[in-house]
DNA sequence: GCGGGGTGTTCACGTTCGCGAAACAACGGT
DNA sequence: ACCGTTGTTTCGCGAACGTGAACACCCCGC
């Protein structure tokens, strides 16, 4: 629950982490234009009947958003729609730099940046090795990492 | 926009039809639940200002919806309608310029140049053997390649 | 210290794929 | 019937990619 336009700043920052987010809108100025489907609003004063109804929905939203969408949490741990599996170091920030970009491709190059901060590249096929594994490992959690010739990797849902 | 609890009947008919609504929530009732993001409700009375913001995100929801305009994005995919096939460089190249014009016609020559950028193709026949293949590789996803002789070709829709 | 499992890297091969050339078939207008 | 245009297939080359196997390493328990 963000006001506005008091709180801008803060819906900026709630935008970029794809939380979902209600603006509780404040005078007379018009309702900022939503950037996607995990914001509304509302003008206050407004009836509490109203407040949760629009809360709830958003409340569906994000757990619809929520659900297709696997995460890297900080122990390496890659979890998607109630499974989970533990990757090597590599393998873990690999997986979240793709997950970072989830249905989108994800370049070699940014995929060797992801995971070795170091910055050199070790082999010039290191990182087939480490997709080949990767790919073994998640698939039995119905992702999928599509190989994208000469542009690189992305991740979705196996169907 | 259908008045609730009202127009119950008619608001049934617009969800049938897949068709956007606003619905004017009338007296201290709760709203509704939506059943997609075509749909939002507001209460009455309500200023002209809010009303006109909620009609605008639905329309532009809408129209996102309805824009079955198929995209050709920076990494060579192909997307149309939550599916994507992987496309090589040239036959990337090709597609873009035919969706840049979705539904009307590309000239060969531009199409000449959209894909080989110095301008002349290596070939006088590597034009078509692209553009055959690029109808194989869409033609899965329901669109379709149609040549207008002598004019160039144009892509849209099978159906 | 010693062994072992987990991990990261390299090597060597095989496979797939993009691309263009050539050849041929099909088509359409004149 | 002729000719220019377009569609498809086939082939070869080179590059990108996948994967098994082997090797090097490191941390940990004993």
């Amino acid at each position: 629950m963000v006001r506005w336009p008091a709180e801008a700043e803060r819906l900026d920052h709630l935008r970029a982490a794809g939380r979902a987010r209600l603006l509780l809108v404040e005078g007379d100025g018009p309702p900022p234009i939503a950037v996607d489907r995990l914001e509304d609003w509302i003008r206050l004063p407004a009836p509490d009947l109203d407040l949760r109804a629009r809360v709830d929905r958003l409340a569906r939203a994000a757990v619809e958003a929520a659900l297709e969408q696997p995460l890297v949490d900080d122990d390496g741990l890659l979890r998607y729609s109630q499974q989970w599996v533990s990757l090597p170091p590599v393998e873990a920030r690999l997986a979240a730099a793709l997950v970072d970009r989830f249905g989108s491709v994800v370049s070699r190059d940014a995929l060797t940046r992801a995971a070795w901060s170091d910055g050199q590249a070790p082999g010039r096929n290191a990182l087939d090795v480490h997709m080949s594994r990767l790919r073994r490992r998640i698939e039995s959690m119905g992702l999928l990492i599509t190989t994208v010739r000469s542009r690189g990797y992305l991740l979705a849902v196996a169907h």
